[in-house]
DNA sequence: TAGATTGTTAATCGATTAACAATC
DNA sequence: TAGATTGTTAATCGATTAACAATC
C-alpha cells in the first residue's frame, strides 16, 4: 500500500491537514477541496493533492474530499486512530501545563504518569495525577509499555533523561529542553523551544 | 553584505546553531569546527559551513570558528543582540508557564505584559506581572511598541486575537493555539502545538 | 451535459552533498 | 612544514509547481 518511503516533510504536514479537517468537521462541513484546505493551512492546492495521493485515492473528481473519510484515513496513516500512552518528565510549570492540557483529548494521546527528580515534588498532586519519583521511571515506563514521552526538564538534565527514556523503550520524545539531543536510531525527537521559535522570526523584523 | 535573499530554511537552522554554541561557550570551549557543531545538532558539516558562509567568512582554515565570535555574529544576524519586548495573550496554564519561564533571559526576549479576556483573571498576579484586561490590549501594545507576541488562547479565539495583534502592530506571533492562522503580509507566525508534534512521530512507531 | 476537481506527469525550482583549492 | 578546516563550486538529489487528462 504505502510501500514507498514517504518523505519526512510530507509526514510533517499531515497533522496540520488533520487539524484543519477536524476543525472543519466541528463546524459541520462535510466536504472540502484541495483548494479550500490549502487556503486554511497556507499550502498550495497542488501540494496537498500530491501529499494525500501518496497514500491512496481519497478524493473524488468534481466534488473533492469527504472530510470525515479523509480524517479517518489521516488518523490511520499517522497511527492516531488509537490512544498512545504518554509520560511527562519534569513537574515544573511546563509539566503542570501539559498535565492539565485538554488538547490531547481526541488527538490520540493520553498522559499516564508524571515524573520528577525533586523529592519535594514527588507525591504532589497535579490534576488527576500524583508526581512519581524519577528513580522509578525506567521501570514504570517498561511496565506500562509507554512509547511516547514529553520532557520538560532543565537543559543540563535533558541528555541523561533522554538516555533513560531510550533505555526504557520510549521511541518518541517531545523535548521542551533547549538543547539538541543525541538518541539511538529508531528513536524520534521533536523540539519545542519558544526562544528558538521566536528567533526564527526576529530575523525578518 | 547579506544582500541576497536567504532561504527561510537556513534562517530556521541558525537559532539551533546559536543554542548549541552558547552551550559550548557555557562549558568553557573557545573554538569549534563545522564537524563538531554538526555532531551536536545533527546536521552535516558541509551544510553548516554553507549556511554560515551566506553571511560572511566567520571561520579560519585549519582552526575552525571562534565560538564567541560566531555567537556574536549569529545574534547580530538574527537580531537578538538586543532585547525584544514580548506580550503573552492568555493567562491559562501555558500563559503562566511562559511568564515564569527563565529561558528567555539571554536569548533576546523580555515579557512585558500578560493579557486575558476573563475578568476573574484580570488583576491576578503571575510572578512579577499582573494580568491585564484583553480589552486594553491593542492600545497597550501600541503604547509599548511591542512587535512580538505569544498566544496561548483557545483555538476558537485565536484568529480574532491574531487579527487584533496584527492591528496593534505586532509582527511576530508565537501561536500555541491548535489552529492555522491567517495573518497580513509582513506578519510572521510560528506554531507550537504539542499534539501536532507528537503526531509527526507516531507515523514511525 | 457543463463545471469542478482529482490524481499524476513533466518541468522547474531549490536544497544538500561531495570534493577540493585555498590557507591558517 | 604538515595537518586541519574553511569557503565555494559543481553535481546530485529532492521538493514544488504547473498543467491537464480523467472523471465525478
Amino acid at each position: 500500500m504505502n510501500a514507498r518511503k514517504i518523505p519526512d516533510i510530507i509526514i510533517g504536514r499531515l497533522p496540520v491537514y488533520l487539524r484543519a479537517l477536524q476543525r472543519m468537521a466541528d463546524m459541520g462541513l462535510k466536504t472540502t477541496s484541495s483548494q479550500e484546505l490549502g487556503e486554511h493551512v497556507g499550502i498550495s492546492a497542488a501540494q496537498i493533492r500530491k501529499d494525500i495521493s501518496q497514500f491512496g485515492e481519497f478524493g473524488k473528481q468534481g466534488t473533492g474530499y469527504s472530510i470525515e473519510y479523509l480524517i479517518d484515513k489521516l488518523r490511520e496513516i499517522l497511527k492516531v486512530n488509537r490512544i498512545w500512552h504518554v509520560v511527562v518528565v519534569g513537574a515544573g510549570d511546563m509539566g503542570h501545563a501539559l498535565a492539565n492540557y485538554q488538547g490531547f483529548r481526541d488527538r490520540g494521546f493520553h498522559i499516564v504518569a508524571i515524573f520528577d527528580k525533586d523529592k519535594d515534588k514527588v507525591g504532589e498532586k497535579i490534576g488527576a495525577f500524583r508526581v512519581e519519583d524519577a528513580e522509578t521511571m525506567v521501570e514504570r515506563i517498561r511496565e506500562l509499555g509507554v512509547k511516547v514521552a514529553m520532557m520538560t526538564v532543565p537543559a543540563t538534565a535533558a541528555q541523561a533523561v533522554a538516555d533513560q527514556l531510550a533505555q526504557a523503550g520510549v521511541k518518541a520524545i517531545l523535548n521542551y529542553a533547549p538543547i539538541s539531543l543525541n538518541v539511538p536510531g529508531g528513536v524520534k525527537v521533536q523540539y519545542i523551544d519558544p526562544s528558538t521559535h521566536l528567533q526564527r522570526m526576529t530575523y525578518y523584523l
